[in-house]
DNA sequence: TCCGCGGTAGACAAGTCTGTCTACCTTTAT
DNA sequence: ATAAAGGTAGACAGACTTGTCTACCGCGGA
């Protein structure tokens, strides 16, 4: 029975590490936010560390849920959802409080590549690369696994402009780039 | 005269910031390995986002500086020079201590688009822009603003892909790309 | 009725952070 | 020779950090 207090305390986490980030969002606030006492937390998660992991294990399956989700609402040919992901990357750009990736920005405050937090990160990645690759496959592409690269690689590029620049259209960009990508990998 | 524990302090705090992040960062340590008294920083700057704000000015003209001039060893032609570019890429992705790019790092550290920081950032990304967008004029690209931005955003995912994954290679996925993106806008 | 569980509130320890201040040293120019 | 400039060393204040501990509260079940 994860209990409900645990759930809220991560989602909690989830949002204030996005938007802060890791090393400058502490624990109190995180506490207070949530209206949570910190001896729950510490019943929980060991430290701010497992706190952080916690969050980032929760935020893993949520948003490839809902990025999948929400691709598939929109096409049902896997080439026009390898097109319809970059429409929905450009929703998400203009969402409120945008910060870029939960899981860039944790790689780079945790650089060490054995950090768990790091390689958490890596994961995700690697999880979502996954289901590019199924489209890929899908529509016959030459070498599917260089497709799914060259597609990841646009994300990837977007996500960091959008938020650097603050512009959300760089979604419209590689969507192009996507568009030329599929056609030159049949 | 811009004096010379100055210089040295700030290519201290490059480094660090570079390696370890923003908040992560102590002042201490900085000053520790630079071998520099906390007085001499404060005379130089007035706080610590101050010196994070001077390592990036720094960072931005040399970097900038590093990365034309690898390139333009490498090639001549300007569509040869866009290719060239994610070898010169390539090349820093396997640097020992390669943690992504300072900038994006600091964006994410930093979310407010109004911190002086962001801003930085933000500044940095355009003016390389500018000598890719260049470039795309000389080969007589067909929008040349558009190839711009593709080619940036190849870019930018690949530095990304490669600070997560830790895998190099992502710079020759991404240079294949941008063969094909350079081809289609003729 | 009474016990135990899950939680709260908040004090606390020990460390770290930025930023200020004073006292001293060393070099250079007059 | 002396004075000013620029630097060092290190103490210090005050705030903030994570993590631990104690005392208490309220509810459900035996």
């Amino acid at each position: 029975m994860p209990s409900q207090r645990r759930e809220h305390l991560v989602q909690t986490a989830v949002q204030l590490f996005q938007k802060h980030g890791y090393h400058a969002t502490g624990i109190d606030r995180i506490l207070a936010e949530a209206g949570v006492a910190k001896m729950t937390l510490y019943k929980h998660f060991r430290s701010k560390d497992e706190l952080i992991l916690g969050a980032l294990r929760q935020w893993d399956t949520e948003s490839r849920n809902w990025l999948v989700r929400a691709i598939e609402a929109r096409a049902t040919d896997p080439g026009e959802r390898l097109l319809a992901l970059f429409d929905v990357l450009g929703e998400w750009f203009e969402s409120h409080d945008f910060n870029g990736c939960m899981f860039n920005n944790a790689s780079a405050e945790f650089a060490d590549h054995e950090d768990p937090i790091h390689a958490a990160a890596a994961e995700h990645k690697r999880l979502f690369r996954n289901y590019l690759r199924e489209q890929a496959v899908a529509i016959g592409a030459g070498d599917p696994d260089k497709l799914t690269q060259q597609i990841a690689l646009l994300m990837e590029g977007a996500i960091m402009t959008a938020q650097v620049s603050g512009n959300a259209d760089s979604s419209v960009a590689a969507k192009d780039a996507a568009a030329i990508l599929i056609e030159a990998s049949a």
